[in-house]
Parts: structure tokens; sequence; C-alpha cells
DNA sequence: TTGTACGCGTTATCAG
DNA sequence: CTGATAACGCGTACAA
């Protein structure tokens, strides 16, 4: 027994009375040991408490069974939970999941993205597809595999696991147009190296752009995916003139923060201000009114981006990308536009 | 350069024309070396853009850098959101977290920590007190440091940092009947293994029975910390007769789902049933009637916890524990209870 | 101040 | 099917 009172293979070794290579074959390659001698063995590894030694192992093997995760923060609710969903998938095949934050930053995810490199990942899942080049590159040169999510273009060069955030955005914004909706505001998540962000901006403008509607600033306006910019924006907004009679949000946060926004200006939602949101996570069932939203698969999503990585790691299969489909949600937040005065 | 590309140790060495030990003294020690070699070292790295291989490094030193957590779940926001302090506290140390969690199962969590220790991990952070006592064994026998949040009791034998649940629970109890409430129920979450749950639990208990009322079934309930789950509770609760004329609930989870419950019983809050929580997340605020909860001081507790733990691994410090004071905080959903027909 | 040399725990190659 | 033994990348006594 190694002096700290922590066994290793040796032990276990010693113990069964065979060399170490045997143990270590034991538990990597079962089948390549004789059924009898195995069981000696597992039965020294039992008694011992053995459990092999990561780093040991890693340096051996130059594999770690873990990929690592790389997402804006995990105080957006759809991002805490698509890091659960990745996480339980992973760790049925026995690989953990490592996560890093960029804070919206790509320098900061750049950096995350390297010491998870250092440490070994087998694999990476990043968000979105916009970063710089160099980051890409780095990827690349290390050779080890990655998936993107949340974004899907069917010309993207990588692999990547989403769906068309653009498409979906212009759909949307075609239904509020449809309910007669003419003052159409934006309040957008901030789109600079943020493919999903400002992908949803153009989907908007196109709807509008082909009723012959621009989305310009004032109507349009960035903020941070957080409650309280979101209201102060929805304010900013609703004292224009003339007022927007709808207001849609690059997420469900900050048509959550619309919403105290309108109620703070004095005003109801929906029946002065329509507001519509962006991803259907569970705050959207919770705000009063319901927020009537685009559902995206991110279950599904992370399920299926798991998949693909795990099929990327130790073999030279390139994958496939996915693309997913999203659909809108009615629920309360968006009616006809009200009688004008 | 090793043949696979990514530079090593030895690849520094060379190119600044001095041994191994001395680069790896340059990183780790930089006082011990030449301010001119150590700038020929820089360089070196620099050039080459290495970075320190982690297993080899591990094994090494036996040390990782890497502090690990087990956390019941990422999908509610308020352990997603301890998660994002507790690593952007550590980060500023350079040390990485590595997330777990045990879906509130103390077989699953013991699994977690093992596995988490033959990953090495320095020290453990942990969710609450109550787990079966070879788990502690474990960790002691290990030797690795560790430290309970979100529990503090004063003769706690563990280094804890968190607060008195049962005396929060028990004040907001107290608060309720103040208000004239006589007819209480509660939404608890589910108590086995989970000492947060249940001494909140005891805390009503302890202050209806002060005023010689007791809280039993059909009137108290245990679900899921789950929205829908709360919200079927709810129901249940509001069918009984008599109807309890207010709600008392395990987390704010539970009492956004208590108020969709009692909107879903044709009853609204808080004119026919007062609805409190216990957290105060995001949500407590974006609810229609907002909630009345119990502030919990999350963000320091996170950093505390992070700083005792970076002060006991490395060193025989043992710690100290840590208490925060919690509060009540005043939104719309607590009323005094309606007029008895 | 710097270099030499060994060990950390495991895997993998190659004989037997 | 099993056993020696050489890596793997780095830290660190110890020696110079």
């Amino acid at each position: 027994m190694s002096f700290n009172g922590i066994p290793t293979l040796d032990d276990v070794a010693r113990r069964a009375g065979v060399s170490t290579a045997t143990v270590s074959r034991c538990l990597n390659l079962p089948d390549r040991v004789r059924p009898e001698t195995r069981a000696r063995v597992e039965a020294a590894v039992a008694e011992l408490g053995y459990t092999p030694h990561f780093a040991g192992r890693a340096l051996a093997s130059n594999r770690t069974n873990t990929i690592g995760a790389v997402i804006p923060t995990m105080e957006n609710a759809i991002f805490a939970l698509g890091l659960q969903v990745l996480q339980d998938e992973l760790s049925a095949s026995d690989v953990t999941l490592l996560v890093a934050t960029s804070h919206y930053d790509t320098q900061r995810e750049a950096h995350q993205i390297r010491a998870l490199l250092a440490r070994g990942v087998d694999g990476l899942i990043l968000i979105g597809e916009a970063r710089p080049e160099d980051t890409y590159r780095l990827l690349q040169e290390r050779g080890i595999p990655f998936v993107l999510v949340w974004s899907h273009r069917s010309d993207c060069p990588h692999r990547c696991v989403g769906f068309d955030n653009r498409a979906a955005a212009r759909r949307m914004a075609e239904r509020v147009l449809e309910l007669g909706h003419r003052r159409i505001a934006m309040i957008a998540g901030v789109t600079a190296w943020n493919d999903r962000a400002s992908e949803r901006v153009e989907g908007v403008r196109e709807a509008l752009w082909a009723r012959g509607l621009v989305l310009d600033p004032p109507y349009l306006v960035e903020t941070a995916y957080a409650l309280d910019a979101s209201a102060e924006a929805a304010k900013r907004l609703l004292a224009l003139s003339p007022r927007p009679t709808a207001i849609i949000c690059g997420n469900d946060v900050q048509a959550a923060g619309a919403i105290r926004g309108t109620r703070e200006s004095g005003l109801a939602a929906p029946r002065d201000v329509s507001v519509v949101g962006f991803d259907d996570i569970e705050l959207a069932t919770v705000v009063e009114p319901a927020l009537t939203t685009v559902r995206v698969p991110h279950r599904r999503m992370g399920r299926a981006a798991a998949h693909l990585l795990l099929r990327m790691v130790g073999s030279d299969d390139p994958g496939e990308s996915i693309a997913f489909e999203t659909g809108i949600v009615e629920r309360a937040s968006l009616v006809p536009p009200p009688d004008m005065p």
C-alpha cells in the first residue's frame, strides 16, 4: 500500500498475485484475461477499494474521458439546463463534463478553451459559431474534435447541432405582423460576436422589410440578457412616440424584463403592448402574462450534441451536423394591437 | 517538439538552452531563478505556445488545482447561480471547479464524490449536512478538506458555511401567524437526507406549535422542488376543508408552483390564499404576485465557502465555520387572511 | 543559480 | 493469456 493510504495498481497486483499489466487489462480489456485470474483481480480491487488514478491514466493513455464545454454563463437558465442534459448524457458513457464560462466574451472563451485543452479534454462543446478564426485554428491544430451548439447554418464549415436562429426569429416576427402589428420594436441581446443574437435581429429585420417596414434604433435596442437591463430598455421604448405596439425580445429573460418594464411604465401587457420571447424556458410560463415565445428543442439538442461528440472522439469519424426545427408556442403575451386613438 | 505537435517542458528547455528543471522552476518558483535566464525561458515558452500538461503536473506534484463540487442539480437556479459564484471566485485563484450532480440522491452523491476524489480534487464543496456517515469517513480517510454550504448548526462537527434553516423558516412562519393566519399548510421539499428541507419543516412546526397549532398531513405535503409537482400539491391543499389561508413553501420554485396551482383552482393569490417562498431567486420577483420569501445571502455564502476551502487546501489550517443571517423580503404574496365566511 | 536523475500511477509494446 | 519494461510530462531532492 502506498504510504498515503490510497491503493495503487501495484497494490492490487501484489494482492492478486499477478502483474500490474494484468490488473490494467482487467480494467480496460476484461475479455483479454482468463476469467479465473480476472476474478482474483476483481476481488483484490474490491477488498482494497481501489480506484484508478486519473492523472496516471491520462498521462499513459493520452486520454481523459473528459469533454469540456464553454458556455456564456450558468446564470442563464437555458445554459444551466443544457449543462445538466449534457452531463447526464455524458455520464451515461462514463465521461466527465468540465465546464468553463466566458461571460459572453470571446477573449475569455479562447482562454478557457486553452485551459480545457491543457487539461487534456478529449472533445469540446461550444456555444454558437461566431468566434475569432484564431480560436478555430487552435482547435484544428490540436486536432481535437468539437461541436457547436445552438446555431446551425447549412454552410457552416464545422460540426454543429442547432437550428436556424434567423428563420425562427423571422417566423415569430411574421406572426406578430400577421396579427396586425406595424409599430414593432426589438430588445436584442448584445450582437457582437454572438451569432444567435445577431441572427435573431436579422430575422426580425427581414420579416419587417418584407412588409416595407424597417427595424432601426431607437426601436432596436441591444441589452445584456438580464431582467433589469431589459426592463429599462422596455421603458425607454414605451416612452417613444409613436409607441410600439409589440416588442420582440432576444430571449425569455429579456421578455420577462420587458413585461416588468411595461408594468413600471404604468401600462399593461398585452393590452397596451404585446411582448414575445425566445427559448421557452420555464420562466416563460410563470410570468404574467405567460409568454408567447419560440420553442427550442434544447433537450434534444443537448443529447444530440453529446452523442455526436462522443462519436467523434477517439475515431476519425468527422461526424455530421444536425438541424432542428423550432416552433412558436402561443400563450397570452401576444395579441392584436390595441385600436389606435 | 514531441511528435504530436504539442510542446513539452523538454522542448522549452532545449529552446531556451537550459534544463527542464529550470523551466519548471520558472513556472512555479520564479524568484528562485536569475532574471536573465528567466527571460530566455519565458521567451521560449511564448514562442512555442507552451502550456503545462495537466496530467503530468498532477502526477508529479500530487496536486491538481482543482476543487470539486457536488450539487443536487443545475436545474434549480439557486445552485446554478451558486456554481457561477464559486467558479468566478476560484478562477481568480487559478483553480478549476469540477462539478457533479447528485439529483438529490445520497447514493449518487457518494459515487460522485468518489469520482471526484479519483480525479484528484484538492478539496470539495458539498451541499448541506445530511449524508451517510460512510461518506464522511471516506473524506476523513483521504484527508481531503471539504466545506458544507447552505447549512449551519453551531454544533456541526464539520466546516460549514451557511445559515440556520430552521430559524429562518420559523421566523417566516411567525410572520405568517402575526398577520392572523391560523390554517397554515406547507409544501416542503423531500426531507429524506436533506437537512435544509427537513429543518425548514421543523422551523415551521415549531412556530405553529408555539401557538398551539400543529403541522401535519394532509396540511403538510412533500414534493420535488419542481413547479408542476408543487402546483398539483397546492391544488390538493386548496381542495381540503377547511381550506388553508396560507401556504408556506420549501423554496421559491415551489411557491411559484403553488401560485399556479391556486390559479388553476380558480382562486387567486394572495386574495384567497397567501403563499410564501424561500431563497429569493429572481423567479420570486417575476411571478404574479411577487413572492414574499426568505432572503438568503447566497452570493456571499458562495464566496465565503470558496475562500475558506482555498485556505484549507494545502495547509493544515482546519478553517472555521461561518454563519450567515437571513431576512424576510416582503412582497405581494403574503397578506392577512380573508375574512371567514 | 542551475543541472541530473528519479519517481509519480498508468498504459502499451513486445516477448514469452 | 501473462509478465517485464519502456514511455507519458512534470516536480523536486540532491549534487554541482
